[in-house]
DNA sequence: GCATTTTTTGTAATCGATTACATTTATTCG
DNA sequence: CGAATAAATGTAATCGATTACAAAAAATGC
């Protein structure tokens, strides 16, 4: 009957690093060979009974982890996912995230967060991160990296695109319908009599920014209603934007009696800049926004927006990265979710007297 | 003169596994050693600047990425480190995220995140990992673990804990001083001639919350103030818990006049709550939170809160972090940082005249 | 009981970069 | 110029788990 004690098992600290136990200390200690030892943690079912027993508590005994990276070195994966975010502070992608965590964790993947800050050198920069096999696949929620680049890269690794996408790739894509989305928003605010709608746009160089902006036109047009360009403003999705935006059109001749703002952070910029501005809001000046992220609720008066379904494009999108990286043919590349248009009061709307 | 084409460097795609550039094959091409090119790569200046160059014309030739599994393996590093959230979708975190994230970018290091949904099973699944050695390092910004386990495995491992402490352990810590911070928070109220103030806590397991209900008590004491115990609520930092506890305390009989919460998601959960109840915040009620995150100036009314020094919070973390990684001594284990209480109008403060 | 098949275990090569040590080449200096 | 020293490069072991293949042990069948 062998003991072994915590001394034995903890030993030498040399410069600060502590001596592992590595597999082969397990196998000695259970008289079997290194090769059985790795089939018990594998592949048990290969070892006879009597024999797994004995590793298993070898195993025990000397509190034995399995080096990852050793592991991840012989089969070259590291079980973990890339996801690139252009900016961890904001709600909406930390909604998809939580997806995306959710089904890899299922999937014993680890979820390595990089946040691109909105620099599109840091993206390029990402993509030789996985270059270099930091991680087995790459979701990205954020593209703005040249089409070209990203299309060759996708031939050689596991990418997915999430909420943005390029336009006739052929990169597995998981996102809503902007364009309608959009349009939806803005047809709202036409049926409820506005004719002066502003649109808060978010920057050119982003695809959905272009969707929405078209989604709008085309409900203008549609409606047979002109579209003052001054009424169309640039922004870049914050909540600055959105107020210094809306003190500018505030302080036109003939302000805007509606605004479709692109996402809701401007939205709440939006209303805040017509408050100050002593612009009641819906009274005065209706907004609708997209995204629906935690506070449009909260806020008051509380935001109509259009509702991405967050949860879900993580989990697809997760999923679409799993079958790349298991090899599995995928029988639909492009996945568009359904988006929902929801009525709240900063357009008129009250779903109880107050 | 020889010309490497596409198809040399792209080769064999094999069960779908490209098959890479390895640092051999730059050697050849080169004319060089293994070891020569290994050495261009990390100390350059030990390579005669001709034999560097044409290294370096073989890497760019070939399009070559170091391999960083079989680097990690054979420096037995991953260049990596964890960082422990309860709950990514939270503001609060994420901006303390922002400063760790950077701070790890610029000591070239990658930072996973962990998601423990707060659940504790969960926080001890990490451990694991970083037993395993899929991190170098690990900050926890949740810390719910037996304090035991934290602590003998922060000798084994570089470990930091942020926001979150373990009384009288030397585990290094970066927060603020919650019981001051919140002592200030419920004495603002009273300078301010409440009497009758509730305290919306956080879960009692979770230091943080007993320090700021200790600050709350401290502060009530002082002042020679009688503490009502059914004003005292506890809930677990959720705008729902901060919504429903108000709910409860409207309908008592005789209401607080003032509310201090510890936290903002919670304060702004009881304002809404109050407002539906008809009272009007801060005239009929005044609110108080922790932690100033970024709705917090934003909500209507402003929420009157002690700000922490969030990215200060991350950055020092990870220094702290490094510092360990590096087995450099820490003169000082505990880092203390200051707090301060933001006047805003849900207490009455009014910066300008609307 | 012995040949055949099946199950279990062991042996040793392998993944790709790093690095201690050995060797070669270049430089310095009397 | 040649010895001594310094600089540059090469050789080969190494990290720890996995796995193809070989060998041994157990089970089966006649």
């Amino acid at each position: 009957m062998k003991t072994i004690t915590r001394i034995d098992q903890i030993f030498l600290i040399t410069r600060g690093i502590k001596k592992m136990v590595k597999m082969s200390d397990v196998a000695k200690l259970a008289e079997v060979s290194n090769a059985t030892v790795s089939r018990v943690l594998s592949s048990p079912e290969n070892v006879r009974e009597e024999t797994r027993k004995r590793v298993l508590e070898s195993i025990k005994e000397l509190n034995y982890q399995p080096n990852t990276i050793a592991r991840s070195f012989r089969k070259m994966e590291t079980k973990s996912i890339l996801v690139i975010v252009p900016d961890v502070t904001n709600q909406f992608f930390s909604e998809v995230l939580r997806g995306i965590e959710q089904k890899a964790g299922e999937n014993g993947y680890q979820v390595l967060l990089g946040n691109s800050n909105n620099d599109v050198e840091k993206e390029y920069d990402f993509l030789n991160q996985l270059r270099q096999r930091q991680a087995d696949g790459m979701i990205l929620l954020t593209a703005r990296m040249k089409q070209e680049v990203i299309e060759e890269f996708s031939e050689d690794f596991p990418v997915v695109l999430a909420c943005e996408y390029k336009e006739g790739s052929s990169i597995p894509t998981v996102s809503i319908d902007n364009i309608s989305g959009a349009r939806k928003a803005t047809e709202h605010l036409i049926n409820l009599g506005h004719k002066r709608i502003a649109h808060l746009s978010g920057p050119m160089e982003v695809i959905l920014s272009r969707d929405r902006l078209k989604g709008y036109h085309q409900a203008m047009l549609r409606n047979e209603l002109e579209t003052d360009s001054v009424l169309v403003q640039e922004g870049d999705y914050s909540y600055e934007a959105g107020y210094n935006l809306m003190n500018k059109l505030c302080a036109l001749e003939e302000p805007p009696t509606a605004v479709f703002a692109a996402n809701d952070e401007m939205a709440i910029g939006a209303i805040k800049a017509a408050k100050e501005n002593f612009f009641r809001v819906p009274e005065d000046i209706a907004v609708v926004g997209f995204d629906d992220i935690k506070i449009s609720s909260i806020f008051e008066p509380s935001l109509t927006t259009v509702s991405q379904p967050k949860l879900e494009i993580g989990e697809k999108a997760m999923e679409l990265l799993l079958k790349q990286m298991n090899f599995e043919e995928l029988n639909r590349k492009q996945i568009v979710l359904e988006d929902k248009l929801i009525l709240r009061q900063s357009c008129g709307f009250n779903k109880k007297k107050k």
